[in-house]
DNA sequence: CTTACTTCCGTACTCAAGTACGGAGTCAAG
DNA sequence: CTTGACTCCGTACTTGAGTACGGAAGTAAG
């Protein structure tokens, strides 16, 4: 489908974008953002991608994959130059904290639609519809808010 | 803080808001969308709103804390009037297992992040940094692709 | 009547992470 | 030399759920 790595040295944009997956667009995007270097047109004009820039842009999918922002991929690689060790940790166990907290909203709100399905399931005669109704009853009697104002997205 | 609920009948868009615990331009806003039925202004100018469209935004916000958008809000208002019992019930199952496949992907994010932690904190002599490593990591070598495609946001 | 607070309304902006578009330029093959 | 694929670059659009702004008009208290 690509063009084969035809000259001098390194890939094209295309070719970098296929093999990590991602979208051309998205690698010229990570480019205005500052989170990929521009790299030199020696030769012509197109531009060259080396295996650095590779490993960069997988570095940030699998960072991204764990929940981390671009921002926070940026700080990230500010800090992967060696001896920064313990802000990188202290970093990812913020992170972690945040994924905990989202996973005890989640499964809260689990809770809460697996009582409305099974309900459902079971007095469905006269159909006051469970659900309908949970969402319609008048604050107060159903607890003390239950769920967080939710980050959720 | 709100003037006194004055004249006729019904209260106002900001004791609405309040009452309901949320900004008067979040009321104005699920207006525009058509989420909320914009009342009839009878005496003078402004708008009064009742019980029901108390009700009506704090639906909104229950179903929203269970993690429906608000389209899907819309929806099930649309299946409100007593006998779309089953769709509802449909929907809330369905979303259902949206959250639980997204609390198995933190989950599993959270697992990666644990483990980098508490590399961290045995083995940083030599300071290889064992999360930046295990991001720059090159690909194939670390198990088959632990983590989906992620809708995460 | 004046002052201060709301309300009304339209428009525009925010955030994050891209996607889409369109006109040039480049490049390799036929 | 032409064709077709790809690249470059800037700009604008997208989504979801609001927030912010600013001028005009309503309304209540003093």
């Amino acid at each position: 489908m690509l063009k084969p790595a035809t000259p001098r040295t390194g890939i094209t944009i295309g070719q970098l974008a296929e093999t990590a997956g991602v979208n051309v667009e998205t690698i010229r995007y990570y480019q205005r953002i500052g989170l990929l270097p521009l790299p030199k047109r020696d030769y012509g004009s197109i531009r060259r991608y080396s295996a650095d820039d590779l490993k960069r842009v997988r570095f940030v999918k699998r960072a991204q994959a764990l929940g981390f922002s671009l921002d926070e991929v940026a700080l990230l690689l500010g800090l992967s130059d060696g001896k920064h060790c313990a802000e990188t940790k202290s970093l990812a166990e913020k992170k972690l904290a945040m994924v905990e907290e989202k996973i005890a909203d989640l499964t809260a709100i689990q809770k809460s639609l697996m009582g409305l399905v099974t309900q459902c399931s079971i007095g469905s005669r006269g159909c006051g519809c469970p659900i309908i109704d949970a969402l319609v009853k008048d604050d107060a009697r159903s607890g003390k808010r239950a769920l967080a104002p939710l980050p959720w997205r």
